[in-house]
DNA sequence: GTGTTGATGTCAGTGACTGACATGACCATA
DNA sequence: TATGGTCATGTCAGTCACTGACATCAACAC
Protein backbone atom coordinates (compact mmCIF):
# COMPACT_ATOMS: atom_id res chain seq x y z
CA UNK A 1 0.00 0.00 0.00
CA UNK A 2 2.58 2.42 0.74
CA UNK A 3 5.34 0.80 -1.63
CA UNK A 4 6.94 2.90 -4.27
CA UNK A 5 5.59 0.60 -6.94
CA UNK A 6 2.06 1.56 -5.78
CA UNK A 7 2.56 4.96 -4.87
CA UNK A 8 4.34 6.23 -7.89
CA UNK A 9 3.38 4.17 -10.49
CA UNK A 10 7.37 3.14 -11.38
CA UNK A 11 9.12 0.50 -10.07
CA UNK A 12 11.98 1.82 -7.37
CA UNK A 13 14.95 3.48 -8.94
CA UNK A 14 12.72 3.95 -12.33
CA UNK A 15 11.45 6.72 -11.75
CA UNK A 16 11.71 10.29 -13.58
CA UNK A 17 12.25 12.04 -10.72
CA UNK A 18 13.57 10.44 -6.66
CA UNK A 19 11.66 7.85 -6.29
CA UNK A 20 9.14 6.85 -2.94
CA UNK A 21 8.31 10.52 -2.19
CA UNK A 22 5.34 9.17 -0.57
CA UNK A 23 7.79 6.96 1.69
CA UNK A 24 9.86 10.10 2.08
CA UNK A 25 7.36 12.27 3.37
CA UNK A 26 7.14 9.44 5.91
CA UNK A 27 10.11 9.19 7.26
CA UNK A 28 10.41 13.13 7.23
CA UNK A 29 7.17 13.09 8.90
CA UNK A 30 7.70 10.71 11.75
CA UNK A 31 11.16 11.97 12.50
CA UNK A 32 9.64 15.84 13.16
CA UNK A 33 7.27 14.72 14.74
CA UNK A 34 9.26 12.89 17.29
CA UNK A 35 11.96 15.50 17.32
CA UNK A 36 9.67 18.77 17.82
CA UNK A 37 6.17 17.29 18.07
CA UNK A 38 3.20 16.99 15.93
CA UNK A 39 2.00 20.68 16.87
CA UNK A 40 5.06 22.44 16.05
CA UNK A 41 5.96 20.97 12.31
CA UNK A 42 4.61 22.46 9.23
CA UNK A 43 3.70 20.42 6.91
CA UNK A 44 6.27 22.89 4.49
CA UNK A 45 8.91 21.46 6.31
CA UNK A 46 7.77 17.99 6.09
CA UNK A 47 7.72 18.65 2.82
CA UNK A 48 11.28 20.39 2.43
CA UNK A 49 12.53 17.54 4.54
CA UNK A 50 11.88 15.47 1.94
CA UNK A 51 12.88 17.55 -1.59
CA UNK A 52 9.04 18.34 -2.18
CA UNK A 53 6.83 21.29 -1.74
CA UNK A 54 3.68 21.38 0.66
CA UNK A 55 1.14 21.17 -2.21
CA UNK A 56 2.69 17.49 -3.51
CA UNK A 57 2.23 16.81 0.44
CA UNK A 58 -1.26 17.10 0.03
CA UNK A 59 -1.52 15.33 -3.45
CA UNK A 60 -0.28 11.95 -1.40
CA UNK A 61 -1.87 12.56 2.46
CA UNK A 62 -5.22 14.14 2.59
CA UNK A 63 -3.98 15.91 6.24
CA UNK A 64 -1.31 16.33 8.09
CA UNK A 65 -2.85 13.45 10.39
CA UNK A 66 -3.11 10.98 7.53
CA UNK A 67 0.26 10.07 6.47
CA UNK A 68 0.98 8.39 9.96
CA UNK A 69 -2.24 6.05 8.37
CA UNK A 70 -1.50 5.57 5.54
CA UNK A 71 -0.83 1.86 6.14
CA UNK A 72 -4.16 0.65 7.24
CA UNK A 73 -6.71 1.68 4.45
CA UNK A 74 -6.96 -1.56 2.63
CA UNK A 75 -7.07 -3.81 6.18
CA UNK A 76 -11.24 -3.63 5.98
CA UNK A 77 -11.30 -5.52 2.91
CA UNK A 78 -8.94 -8.25 4.88
CA UNK A 79 -10.92 -8.45 7.74
CA UNK A 80 -14.07 -8.80 5.51
CA UNK A 81 -12.87 -11.30 3.83
CA UNK A 82 -11.63 -13.49 6.59
CA UNK A 83 -14.93 -13.43 8.20
CA UNK A 84 -16.33 -14.48 5.04
CA UNK A 85 -14.03 -17.50 4.83
CA UNK A 86 -14.14 -18.55 8.65
CA UNK A 87 -16.15 -22.34 9.06
CA UNK A 88 -19.55 -22.07 9.10
CA UNK A 89 -20.57 -23.19 12.09
CA UNK A 90 -18.16 -20.68 13.94
CA UNK A 91 -20.03 -17.91 16.26
CA UNK A 92 -19.85 -14.16 15.05
CA UNK A 93 -17.44 -13.70 18.18
CA UNK A 94 -15.34 -16.80 17.20
CA UNK A 95 -15.63 -15.35 13.66
CA UNK A 96 -14.50 -11.65 14.47
CA UNK A 97 -11.75 -13.42 16.67
CA UNK A 98 -10.07 -15.24 13.67
CA UNK A 99 -10.27 -12.22 12.00
CA UNK A 100 -8.52 -10.09 14.23
CA UNK A 101 -5.95 -12.66 14.49
CA UNK A 102 -5.15 -12.41 10.71
CA UNK A 103 -4.99 -8.57 10.93
CA UNK A 104 -2.58 -9.14 14.49
CA UNK A 105 0.07 -11.28 11.99
CA UNK A 106 -0.22 -8.76 9.64
CA UNK A 107 0.51 -5.94 11.85
CA UNK A 108 3.41 -7.92 12.76
CA UNK A 109 4.60 -9.04 9.84
CA UNK A 110 4.28 -5.53 7.61
CA UNK A 111 6.23 -3.45 9.54
CA UNK A 112 7.40 -4.97 12.48
CA UNK A 113 6.76 -3.93 16.31
CA UNK A 114 9.67 -1.07 16.44
CA UNK A 115 7.80 0.91 13.97
CA UNK A 116 4.61 0.35 15.73
CA UNK A 117 5.80 1.33 18.41
CA UNK A 118 7.82 4.48 17.16
CA UNK A 119 4.29 5.41 15.63
CA UNK A 120 2.19 4.62 18.65
CA UNK A 121 4.83 7.19 21.07
CA UNK A 122 3.84 9.79 18.44
CA UNK A 123 0.36 8.82 18.39
CA UNK A 124 0.33 9.17 22.03
CA UNK A 125 1.54 12.62 22.51
CA UNK A 126 -1.60 14.19 20.28
CA UNK A 127 -5.62 13.44 20.64
CA UNK A 128 -5.82 14.67 16.98
CA UNK A 129 -3.83 11.75 16.41
CA UNK A 130 -5.69 9.56 18.42
CA UNK A 131 -8.95 10.88 16.90
CA UNK A 132 -7.90 9.28 13.41
CA UNK A 133 -6.81 5.94 14.95
CA UNK A 134 -10.07 5.72 16.48
CA UNK A 135 -11.82 6.37 13.64
CA UNK A 136 -9.56 3.55 11.80
CA UNK A 137 -10.70 1.12 14.47
CA UNK A 138 -14.62 2.14 13.96
CA UNK A 139 -13.96 1.34 10.02
CA UNK A 140 -13.13 -1.83 11.12
CA UNK A 141 -15.74 -2.33 13.80
CA UNK A 142 -18.41 -1.36 10.96
CA UNK A 143 -16.50 -3.32 8.47
CA UNK A 144 -16.53 -6.77 10.84
CA UNK A 145 -20.26 -5.77 11.65
CA UNK A 146 -21.66 -6.06 8.17
CA UNK A 147 -19.26 -9.33 6.98
CA UNK A 148 -21.28 -11.11 10.46
CA UNK A 149 -24.21 -10.09 8.79
CA UNK A 150 -23.92 -11.40 5.56
CA UNK A 151 -22.72 -14.53 7.75
CA UNK A 152 -26.74 -14.16 8.95
CA UNK A 153 -25.90 -12.59 12.31
CA UNK A 154 -28.58 -10.44 13.39
CA UNK A 155 -27.71 -6.70 13.33
CA UNK A 156 -27.46 -6.75 17.18
CA UNK A 157 -25.15 -9.40 17.44
CA UNK A 158 -23.10 -8.83 14.52
CA UNK A 159 -22.60 -5.53 16.21
CA UNK A 160 -21.74 -6.67 19.69
CA UNK A 161 -19.73 -8.90 18.64
CA UNK A 162 -17.66 -6.68 16.17
CA UNK A 163 -17.18 -3.86 18.95
CA UNK A 164 -16.39 -6.08 21.27
CA UNK A 165 -14.10 -7.81 19.27
CA UNK A 166 -12.46 -4.62 18.41
CA UNK A 167 -12.37 -3.46 21.94
CA UNK A 168 -10.48 -7.05 22.71
CA UNK A 169 -7.97 -6.12 19.88
CA UNK A 170 -7.01 -2.45 21.44
CA UNK A 171 -6.32 -4.23 24.57
CA UNK A 172 -3.69 -6.88 23.02
CA UNK A 173 -2.61 -3.96 21.29
CA UNK A 174 -2.04 -1.85 23.59
CA UNK A 175 -0.55 -4.47 25.38
CA UNK A 176 1.54 -5.48 22.85
CA UNK A 177 3.22 -2.46 22.33
CA UNK A 178 3.94 -1.28 25.84
CA UNK A 179 5.36 -4.32 26.98
CA UNK A 180 9.34 -4.73 26.91
CA UNK A 181 9.33 -8.69 26.02
CA UNK A 182 6.40 -8.69 24.62
CA UNK A 183 4.34 -11.84 23.21
CA UNK A 184 3.39 -12.42 19.52
CA UNK A 185 0.83 -10.44 18.78
CA UNK A 186 -1.95 -12.84 17.59
CA UNK A 187 -1.19 -14.88 20.77
CA UNK A 188 -1.72 -11.20 22.90
CA UNK A 189 -5.06 -11.05 20.92
CA UNK A 190 -6.02 -14.89 21.62
CA UNK A 191 -5.33 -13.97 25.20
CA UNK A 192 -7.41 -11.22 24.71
CA UNK A 193 -10.44 -12.57 23.48
CA UNK A 194 -9.89 -15.62 26.69
CA UNK A 195 -10.17 -12.60 28.80
CA UNK A 196 -13.67 -11.10 27.44
CA UNK A 197 -14.74 -14.43 27.38
CA UNK A 198 -14.21 -14.70 31.50
CA UNK A 199 -16.01 -11.34 32.13
CA UNK A 200 -19.54 -12.93 31.50
CA UNK A 201 -18.43 -15.77 33.20
CA UNK A 202 -16.95 -14.94 36.44
CA UNK B 1 -23.10 22.76 32.15
CA UNK B 2 -24.06 24.26 29.18
CA UNK B 3 -27.17 25.96 31.56
CA UNK B 4 -26.48 29.52 31.52
CA UNK B 5 -25.56 29.99 35.20
CA UNK B 6 -22.59 27.47 34.78
CA UNK B 7 -21.34 29.25 31.61
CA UNK B 8 -21.98 32.60 31.96
CA UNK B 9 -21.56 32.80 35.88
CA UNK B 10 -24.77 35.21 35.59
CA UNK B 11 -28.10 34.64 36.45
CA UNK B 12 -30.37 34.45 33.34
CA UNK B 13 -31.55 37.50 32.93
CA UNK B 14 -29.35 39.48 35.36
CA UNK B 15 -26.17 39.48 32.74
CA UNK B 16 -24.50 42.72 31.50
CA UNK B 17 -24.75 41.71 28.02
CA UNK B 18 -27.42 39.57 26.40
CA UNK B 19 -27.42 36.38 28.36
CA UNK B 20 -26.63 32.86 27.11
CA UNK B 21 -23.75 32.71 24.40
CA UNK B 22 -23.06 29.65 24.49
CA UNK B 23 -26.52 28.25 24.42
CA UNK B 24 -27.08 30.86 21.30
CA UNK B 25 -23.82 29.30 20.10
CA UNK B 26 -25.02 26.16 19.89
CA UNK B 27 -28.15 26.29 18.50
CA UNK B 28 -27.13 28.56 15.82
CA UNK B 29 -24.66 26.22 15.20
CA UNK B 30 -26.57 23.46 14.84
CA UNK B 31 -29.16 25.33 12.60
CA UNK B 32 -26.34 26.05 10.30
CA UNK B 33 -25.06 22.97 10.25
CA UNK B 34 -28.57 21.04 9.37
CA UNK B 35 -29.21 23.78 6.58
CA UNK B 36 -25.65 23.48 4.60
CA UNK B 37 -23.65 20.87 6.05
CA UNK B 38 -20.23 21.23 8.77
CA UNK B 39 -18.14 21.89 6.10
CA UNK B 40 -19.85 24.77 4.75
CA UNK B 41 -20.31 26.80 7.87
CA UNK B 42 -17.97 28.84 8.69
CA UNK B 43 -17.20 29.91 12.43
CA UNK B 44 -18.03 33.10 11.51
CA UNK B 45 -21.31 32.66 10.35
CA UNK B 46 -22.56 30.86 13.26
CA UNK B 47 -21.11 33.53 15.59
CA UNK B 48 -22.68 36.40 13.24
CA UNK B 49 -26.32 34.61 14.33
CA UNK B 50 -25.72 34.10 17.29
CA UNK B 51 -25.22 38.29 17.61
CA UNK B 52 -21.43 37.76 18.64
CA UNK B 53 -18.04 37.80 16.78
CA UNK B 54 -15.65 34.35 15.80
CA UNK B 55 -13.18 35.67 18.33
CA UNK B 56 -15.85 34.89 21.04
CA UNK B 57 -17.09 31.55 19.61
CA UNK B 58 -13.11 30.33 20.28
CA UNK B 59 -13.53 31.82 23.94
CA UNK B 60 -16.68 29.33 24.93
CA UNK B 61 -15.47 26.06 22.52
CA UNK B 62 -12.26 25.01 21.81
CA UNK B 63 -12.95 24.49 17.62
CA UNK B 64 -15.29 24.33 15.80
CA UNK B 65 -16.42 20.69 16.46
CA UNK B 66 -16.50 20.86 20.23
CA UNK B 67 -19.76 23.21 20.30
CA UNK B 68 -21.52 20.07 19.94
CA UNK B 69 -20.15 18.17 22.06
CA UNK B 70 -20.14 20.94 24.94
CA UNK B 71 -22.28 18.46 27.54
CA UNK B 72 -20.23 15.28 27.85
CA UNK B 73 -16.89 16.43 30.13
CA UNK B 74 -18.27 16.24 33.19
CA UNK B 75 -19.81 12.69 32.48
CA UNK B 76 -16.56 10.96 32.94
CA UNK B 77 -16.57 11.98 36.36
CA UNK B 78 -20.46 10.77 36.63
CA UNK B 79 -19.01 7.27 35.33
CA UNK B 80 -16.22 7.03 37.82
CA UNK B 81 -18.42 7.84 40.21
CA UNK B 82 -21.28 5.22 39.61
CA UNK B 83 -18.37 2.19 39.33
CA UNK B 84 -16.98 3.39 42.71
CA UNK B 85 -20.34 2.92 44.09
CA UNK B 86 -21.33 -0.36 42.53
CA UNK B 87 -21.57 -3.38 45.52
CA UNK B 88 -18.34 -4.57 46.24
CA UNK B 89 -19.83 -8.12 45.05
CA UNK B 90 -20.17 -6.90 41.65
CA UNK B 91 -17.79 -8.49 38.38
CA UNK B 92 -16.10 -5.37 36.50
CA UNK B 93 -18.69 -6.14 33.92
CA UNK B 94 -21.68 -5.68 36.64
CA UNK B 95 -20.06 -2.79 37.68
CA UNK B 96 -19.64 -0.86 34.28
CA UNK B 97 -23.38 -1.76 33.11
CA UNK B 98 -24.27 -0.10 36.25
CA UNK B 99 -22.61 2.64 35.67
CA UNK B 100 -23.31 2.73 32.00
CA UNK B 101 -27.41 2.41 32.89
CA UNK B 102 -26.73 5.50 34.86
CA UNK B 103 -25.25 7.36 32.28
CA UNK B 104 -28.36 6.42 29.95
CA UNK B 105 -31.02 7.50 32.47
CA UNK B 106 -29.07 11.40 32.78
CA UNK B 107 -28.53 11.23 28.76
CA UNK B 108 -32.06 10.17 28.65
CA UNK B 109 -33.35 13.14 31.13
CA UNK B 110 -31.18 15.95 30.41
CA UNK B 111 -31.42 16.71 26.52
CA UNK B 112 -34.23 14.58 25.74
CA UNK B 113 -34.35 12.23 22.65
CA UNK B 114 -35.32 14.92 20.05
CA UNK B 115 -32.02 17.04 20.98
CA UNK B 116 -29.66 14.18 20.65
CA UNK B 117 -31.17 12.64 17.16
CA UNK B 118 -31.38 16.03 15.35
CA UNK B 119 -27.43 15.87 17.09
CA UNK B 120 -26.64 12.95 15.69
CA UNK B 121 -28.06 13.18 12.44
CA UNK B 122 -25.30 16.28 11.89
CA UNK B 123 -22.86 14.12 13.60
CA UNK B 124 -23.73 11.36 10.67
CA UNK B 125 -23.00 13.44 7.96
CA UNK B 126 -18.86 14.59 8.86
CA UNK B 127 -16.17 11.83 10.00
CA UNK B 128 -14.70 14.90 11.49
CA UNK B 129 -17.23 15.18 14.58
CA UNK B 130 -17.31 11.37 14.17
CA UNK B 131 -13.59 11.10 15.05
CA UNK B 132 -15.01 13.90 18.49
CA UNK B 133 -17.44 11.68 19.36
CA UNK B 134 -15.48 8.47 19.20
CA UNK B 135 -12.61 10.24 21.43
CA UNK B 136 -15.14 11.18 24.25
CA UNK B 137 -16.21 7.89 23.71
CA UNK B 138 -12.58 6.25 24.56
CA UNK B 139 -12.39 9.00 27.26
CA UNK B 140 -15.41 7.04 29.18
CA UNK B 141 -13.30 4.40 28.78
CA UNK B 142 -10.45 5.21 30.35
CA UNK B 143 -12.30 6.52 33.28
CA UNK B 144 -14.17 3.25 33.79
CA UNK B 145 -11.22 1.42 33.40
CA UNK B 146 -9.59 3.47 36.36
CA UNK B 147 -12.17 3.11 38.40
CA UNK B 148 -12.58 -0.31 37.74
CA UNK B 149 -8.83 -0.95 39.03
CA UNK B 150 -9.50 1.01 42.42
CA UNK B 151 -11.78 -1.52 42.97
CA UNK B 152 -8.73 -4.34 42.47
CA UNK B 153 -9.51 -5.58 39.19
CA UNK B 154 -6.13 -6.11 36.98
CA UNK B 155 -4.95 -3.99 34.53
CA UNK B 156 -6.36 -6.43 31.39
CA UNK B 157 -9.51 -7.23 32.94
CA UNK B 158 -10.32 -3.79 34.14
CA UNK B 159 -9.46 -2.78 30.17
CA UNK B 160 -11.71 -5.53 28.64
CA UNK B 161 -14.47 -4.58 30.97
CA UNK B 162 -14.40 -1.41 30.73
CA UNK B 163 -14.56 -1.52 26.70
CA UNK B 164 -16.69 -3.98 25.75
CA UNK B 165 -18.81 -2.35 28.07
CA UNK B 166 -18.82 1.28 26.16
CA UNK B 167 -19.46 -1.31 23.09
CA UNK B 168 -22.71 -2.52 24.39
CA UNK B 169 -23.15 0.93 24.87
CA UNK B 170 -22.56 2.25 21.44
CA UNK B 171 -25.05 0.14 20.40
CA UNK B 172 -27.77 0.77 22.46
CA UNK B 173 -27.38 4.23 22.06
CA UNK B 174 -27.41 3.47 18.02
CA UNK B 175 -30.63 1.49 18.36
CA UNK B 176 -32.45 4.08 20.97
CA UNK B 177 -31.20 7.01 18.01
CA UNK B 178 -32.24 5.28 15.24
CA UNK B 179 -35.69 3.62 16.31
CA UNK B 180 -38.51 5.10 15.13
CA UNK B 181 -40.54 3.43 18.69
CA UNK B 182 -37.36 3.07 21.72
CA UNK B 183 -37.73 1.79 24.26
CA UNK B 184 -35.88 3.90 27.32
CA UNK B 185 -32.32 3.94 26.77
CA UNK B 186 -30.88 2.03 29.99
CA UNK B 187 -33.55 -0.80 28.60
CA UNK B 188 -32.18 -0.93 25.56
CA UNK B 189 -28.33 -1.02 27.91
CA UNK B 190 -30.05 -3.44 29.67
CA UNK B 191 -30.42 -5.29 26.66
CA UNK B 192 -27.14 -4.68 25.30
CA UNK B 193 -25.18 -6.20 27.99
CA UNK B 194 -27.39 -9.09 27.78
CA UNK B 195 -26.51 -9.67 24.09
CA UNK B 196 -22.93 -9.42 25.16
CA UNK B 197 -23.11 -12.02 27.81
CA UNK B 198 -24.86 -14.15 25.10
CA UNK B 199 -21.99 -13.91 22.81
CA UNK B 200 -19.99 -15.48 24.73
CA UNK B 201 -21.81 -18.84 25.38
CA UNK B 202 -23.24 -19.26 21.96
C1' DG C 1 -17.48 59.57 41.06
C1' DT C 2 -13.86 56.53 40.58
C1' DG C 3 -11.63 52.21 40.03
C1' DT C 4 -12.05 47.33 39.10
C1' DT C 5 -13.80 43.40 36.82
C1' DG C 6 -15.09 40.44 33.18
C1' DA C 7 -17.31 39.59 28.77
C1' DT C 8 -16.79 41.12 24.46
C1' DG C 9 -14.68 43.46 20.24
C1' DT C 10 -10.72 44.48 17.09
C1' DC C 11 -6.80 43.33 14.61
C1' DA C 12 -2.91 41.14 12.90
C1' DG C 13 -0.80 36.90 12.28
C1' DT C 14 0.13 31.70 11.42
C1' DG C 15 -0.70 27.60 9.18
C1' DA C 16 -3.73 23.87 7.11
C1' DC C 17 -5.74 22.97 3.00
C1' DT C 18 -7.63 23.89 -2.08
C1' DG C 19 -8.14 25.13 -6.99
C1' DA C 20 -6.08 26.73 -11.22
C1' DC C 21 -2.47 26.83 -13.97
C1' DA C 22 2.58 26.31 -15.37
C1' DT C 23 6.73 23.39 -15.96
C1' DG C 24 9.59 19.96 -17.49
C1' DA C 25 11.26 15.23 -17.65
C1' DC C 26 10.09 11.01 -19.73
C1' DC C 27 7.93 8.12 -23.31
C1' DA C 28 5.89 6.92 -27.77
C1' DT C 29 5.79 7.28 -32.37
C1' DA C 30 6.88 9.09 -36.88
C1' DT D 1 15.79 13.37 -34.22
C1' DA D 2 11.63 15.95 -33.82
C1' DT D 3 7.24 16.26 -31.81
C1' DG D 4 3.52 15.67 -28.99
C1' DG D 5 1.38 13.67 -24.89
C1' DT D 6 1.49 12.26 -20.02
C1' DC D 7 2.07 12.99 -15.35
C1' DA D 8 4.49 14.13 -11.11
C1' DT D 9 5.70 18.24 -9.43
C1' DG D 10 6.00 23.41 -8.76
C1' DT D 11 3.88 28.07 -8.25
C1' DC D 12 0.54 31.16 -6.66
C1' DA D 13 -3.43 33.09 -4.80
C1' DG D 14 -7.07 32.38 -1.85
C1' DT D 15 -10.18 30.71 2.22
C1' DC D 16 -10.76 29.68 6.81
C1' DA D 17 -9.71 27.70 11.50
C1' DC D 18 -7.55 29.25 15.34
C1' DT D 19 -4.40 32.42 18.52
C1' DG D 20 -2.27 36.29 21.10
C1' DA D 21 -2.32 41.13 22.31
C1' DC D 22 -4.70 44.90 23.24
C1' DA D 23 -8.96 47.96 23.44
C1' DT D 24 -13.69 48.78 25.10
C1' DC D 25 -17.32 49.38 28.06
C1' DA D 26 -21.30 48.07 31.02
C1' DA D 27 -22.02 46.83 35.69
C1' DC D 28 -20.60 46.66 40.36
C1' DA D 29 -18.01 48.05 44.72
C1' DC D 30 -16.48 51.53 47.51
Amino acid sequence: MMSETVITGYPSGMGRWEPDAASRLLEAAMELYEKQGFDSTTVAEIAARAGLTERTFFRYFSDKREVLFGGSSGLTTLLAAEVATAPAEASPLEATAAALKSLGMLIEGQRGRDFVRRRSRILAQNPELQERELIKLASWTDALALALRARGADEQRASLAAAAGVAAFRVAFARWVSSDDPQSLPELIRESFHGLRELTGA
